[in-house]
This record gives C-alpha cells, structure tokens and sequence, in this order.
DNA sequence: CTGAAAGCGCTTACAG
DNA sequence: CTGAAAGCGCTTACAG
C-alpha cells in the first residue's frame, strides 16, 4: 500500500494525496476529505524511509544515555519518550558505557540516521568541548551545564550540582557530622558531573572550617551498585573513623548502605549516609536514603520544549538551572546524642 | 557527501560503490581497494534511507519493552542492545506500559519503521494470539512462552515460570511457613507472566496440603515499586498473621520490604520475603532478597542469536527455557526458632 | 568485472 | 486548487 493506491482509490494525483498527508492549506475541504476516508480505510502509513530520503531529515528524536546502571538516566528516559511521544515526535534511544565519548557517538548517529535533534542524558563536557562542533543539529544536555561552551545549538538543563552538594554537606555539617566521606566520580575530571559535586561539598567544609583530606576521605567511584559498594570499602578501611558518608549518586549510595553492614556498620546508627538524585528507590530502600532529589519531571518536559522549539521555532540555545530538594530520609542522624531531642 | 561523490573521486559507477560498500564479491581487489580508500577519507557514510527504501526494509532491530520501572527489563534491555550493536546491528528501543497492547504497537511500529525483527521485552500472550497475525517479521518473546501460539515467525524464550515459583514456595514450605501471603500479577489473566508464577506457587502448596485461600492470601500487583508497597498494605491488613510472603517480582519484593518497616514488622524477624527476577538491587537491599534468580544475560544473548539467525538464515521458530537459580539471599528465616540452627 | 538505467515511495517547486 | 514531473541516495537486474 504507497501513496499512489491511495491516489488511485481517491480518484486524484499523489501530490493531492502527499499535500493532505502533510497538512498543507492548499487542498479544497471536498478532496481532503476523500483523501482521509481512503487513508482511514486502508489504515494506509506513509513510508518513512521514503519521506525521510526526500525530506533530507529522520523524525526520529534520538536519546543518548550515559551510563547504564543510572536509575536516575532509566528515570529520565521515561519521562523524555513518554513527552516527546506525547508532542507526536518519534524517539530512538541509545545506551551507552559511562566512559564512551558520547559526542562522537552522536556524530556518527547523525550521519547514519540523520536525526532531527539530540537529547543527551549525561556528558562529560570536554567531549562537547572537542567534538560538538561537528554537531549542526539541535541537541540538549540534561544534567550538565553546557553554557560555558556557547554553541548556538546546543542547550542544558542541570541541577545546580555545586550548590545542591554543598547543601547536602551543609546538612551533614548541621547534624554535628565532621568527619565526613565523600565518594563517587572524579576529582580531577572537571568536564565532568561528579566534579562539581565534589567541589560544592569541598566549598561547604572549607566555608566551616571543617578539615577534609582529599588523598584520603575522598574515594573516586562510577555510577553503579557494585562500585559504590567496592569504593566504600576502600574508604571505610582507609578511614574507619567517618561518621557520615556522602556518596555523589544514590545508585552509589545504596552500595555503600550494603557495603557498610557488611563491614558491621549501621545506617545511621554508626554512619550517617547521603546520596544524590533522588530516584525512587530511594524511597524504599531501609532506612530512606537521605539524598537530592533532582526534578526528573521538569528537567524530562523542559529538556523536550528546549529541544522542539528549538527545532520548530529556531529558538536559540538556553541554558537553564532546575530546583532541587533535599530529602532528610532516615539515613543521617546527628552525631551528639543529645542533639537527637531537635530532629 | 553521497556514492556520487564517492564514485566520481575513486573514478567509476556508483553501482561499483555500491557493490564494494555491500562487499559483493565481483568486483575487482583493485577497484574494492580504491573505493574503499575514498570511503575511508571521506568518513562516508550511506544514507540509511536510501538504502533502506531500496531495499524495503529498515536496518534496525526494535526492542519492544513493556512495563517501564521493571528493573529487570532495564538489564536485559542492555544486555540485549549490546549484543546487537556487538553483531553490527543498529537497535531502536520503545517503552511501553505495562498495561499497553504491544503487538498493536509493533504493528504502527512496523509501518512506520519497518524494522527487520523485533525483541519483545515481556508480553501478553492474549495480544499475540489476537494480533500477531498481521505481523510478518521475524520476532523472539522474552519472558514469556509463545509455544502454545505456533506462530512460525514469532520465538520465545523464558524462565520455566510455574517450577520456578513452585520452587520458591517450596523453599518457604521448607522453612517451617504455612502462612504464606502470594502478591503479584493478576489470578484472572492467564495470558499474563505473573499467573504462570501465581498457578507455580499454588501447585506446590496443593501438593504440600497447606491451605491458601485465594481471596485472601493473594493480592494483585503491578510491577513496581509502589504498587508492590501498596499490595503488601493490603494483604497484610488483611491477614496479618501471615509469616512469609512470596512477591511474583523483585521490585514489588522491595517495595513489600519497605512497606512491612513501615508497619513495624522486621523482614525476615517477622515476615520472610521472597522475590522473583534476581535483579541487581536484591543483592544490595538489606536484608539480601531471596529471590528466583533469572539469568537475563544468556536471556538476551539467545534472545538476540534466535532473532538474527531466523532474519538471516530463515530458522524456523523455537521456544527455549532458560535455566534458573534460587537465592537464598537474606529476607527469609526458618519458622521455628529450634530449626535455626539448621542454617 | 563494470556501467547505465530503472525504480524504491515520497515531497515539492512549477505550471496551469 | 490540482497534476505532471523531477529528484532525494541508494541497490540491482541487465547488458556487455
């Protein structure tokens, strides 16, 4: 069934067909209508490849995701597809190793599929830096900021990660905790996510005076269960006098909840545990994990307006921060007995 | 950049591009070596639809994945999209709900992308007996068994379901549990993953004579965290001398763990628990879920062998079950104290 | 082994 | 408002 069946049956041109398909104003009310009946009958779908060759362009909206054992990427995924579904775009989703250079990725993607638009879900900043350039299409960053960069098409939508972190040690701080952990990411990778968050809680100790040896209470990590769970062994042998950890993802975090029984430590009882990002297994791990909760809802619907408009519209490239909550969950507690009778 | 260009830098036809990017054998080692010196230059790239239209078919594989926050789908989902990609295969993934029609949904999907197989992550069999009809291409089932179905173009491959869950209870019963609670899934819809399960974990209760009163010990569940929380309020309201529960997922599992802290009872102190999947996570909650473990990845890698040996070698259908492993994990204890020692 | 040519199913100036 | 026709970038019989 092509377009000229339904040409055929309609007793008309595949122009006249084409133009009612696509909407165009130009087609009497009558013809249209004939047209449509036909379509509706035979349940006749255009052919994409054929439209797609001709149009120079895929519909498709493609979703490159970085890392795979994220919760908070499988999150935002969801949400992503169900909105771009929802505004009748079809999407393509693509998984990717945490270390792949997500950016080349891309280029390679859009020469083969030719995508209308990009969302990436993750991104180490210096492969933007190096390779976005190649990119002429619209694209999106979630959960990074790529305002620094200043390419034309290329918009973000991030979690003021240094601030949130900072706050997450602030609360830390507040709890009376001072000999803290941190864990997760990298310490000299700015261009990466993990950076920003370790330096938010670095600013935080420092703003308090409080003493923080990086060599030693900071244990680089990926974003997985099991890493989180080796990293916290590293850290909790090399310090086992910690009283709080912060680990700077909660897929992290709730390996180092596990890693910590093992050792026959207690959350919070022994060590008080914070993580990052606020995915709902954070909610019903035992005891809650305090943690951020980053808006996987606004940043998912924000991040497909950016992306649309800017492919229909030719809006220009914006960078945007998302709110962010912190979540007190039941794995701190302060470290003063008696400052207990004040939560 | 186009097979013109290439034709025209390297000094032939485009059909000679053609052949030697398709690597026809009848062209000569010089010219093959020539284009391809071109090809290599350029970074060339067909265009994928063109190439598609010609050939009346999309390069992609669809990955079709039902039921959004199954944790175990995420982990197949990316154990069979690297197998794919690992076999140079481009894979498209879409999330559906869990309540969706995926065979309706694979037919759109058929006319509009016209993908060369598809992957269904999860199924009801009930849409496949109904609707699978109109589909042509070859197609693998995971999760579920479409033996019954005999379709020649549809595979299936699976965990023996009914004798996993009947080893589950079996394994409770062996504890000393009589009171067992069974949440998940749906009594009523036998087209459905979870009633093969609910009619396991039954059988093994027949054949123990221990009583279980359907209307009561079982309570219907989706496959999510909160809805697992939910049921487990309602079964246990309900019966609430219950000693051990079986959770038709691992998810519902963790969110029946959170669900009993919240009603003041310990797992496994006060209620055993077991899960059904082997997700990661249930080895990273606290207590350690006991659960079926399914071995997702020779799932997909078979899952992914059977769908490209039928689209390139025509096998004929098969229904494979894929071998299964009980976790004793953490979340269950023997009934009677004097049986502890047991352990 | 290679080239010239038809055609996959669509969209869109160009006429009328 | 409608039709006829060119052309998107490829693949593949068909000749030679």
């Amino acid at each position: 069934m092509t377009i000229k069946d339904i040409a055929r049956l309609a007793g008309c041109s595949v122009g006249t067909v084409s133009r009612v398909l696509n909407n165009h104003p130009d087609v009497s009310e009558a013809m249209r209508k004939k047209v449509m009946e036909v379509v509706e009958e035979q349940g006749f779908q255009p052919n994409t490849n054929a439209r797609h060759l001709k149009m120079q362009a895929s519909s498709a909206v493609a979703l490159v995701v970085k890392g795979t054992s994220n919760m908070l990427f499988a999150d935002l995924v969801e949400r992503t597809q169900a909105m771009l579904v929802g505004s009748g775009e079809e999407t393509v989703v693509c998984y990717l190793d945490e270390d792949a250079d997500e950016v080349a990725y891309a280029v390679q993607l859009c020469r083969e599929r030719r995508p209308k638009g990009i969302l990436f879900l993750g991104g180490d900043l210096e492969n933007f830096a190096r390779g976005f350039g190649q990119l002429e299409l619209p694209c999106v960053l979630l959960t990074n900021s790529a305002r620094e960069l200043g390419f034309p098409n290329l918009s973000s939508l991030t979690t003021d990660d240094t601030e949130a972190a900072a706050q997450a040690i602030e609360y830390l701080l507040s709890q009376g905790h001072t000999r803290i952990g941190i864990l997760g990411g990298s310490a000299h990778i700015s261009s990466q996510i993990g950076y920003s968050r370790l330096q938010g809680g670095l600013q935080s100790l420092r703003r308090h005076k409080v003493e923080f040896d990086l060599e030693r209470q900071y244990e680089p990590c990926r974003y997985s269960l099991s890493e989180g769970y080796a990293a916290a062994q590293r850290l909790l042998s090399r310090c086992p006098d910690l009283t709080a950890v912060f680990a700077l993802s909660d897929v992290m975090a709730i390996g180092v909840m596990r890693a910590l029984q093992d050792m026959g430590r207690t959350v919070p009882g022994d060590v008080s545990l914070m993580g990052y990002d606020g995915i709902a297994m954070a909610r019903y791990c035992v005891p809650r994990l305090a943690t951020i909760c980053q808006d996987t809802g606004r940043m998912a619907r924000r991040g497909g307006e950016m992306l649309l408009h800017r492919i229909y519209s030719q809006r220009p490239a914006a960078h945007e921060l998302v709110p962010f909550q912190l979540i007190r969950g039941e794995s701190v507690r302060p470290v003063f007995p008696d400052t207990e009778r004040l939560l």
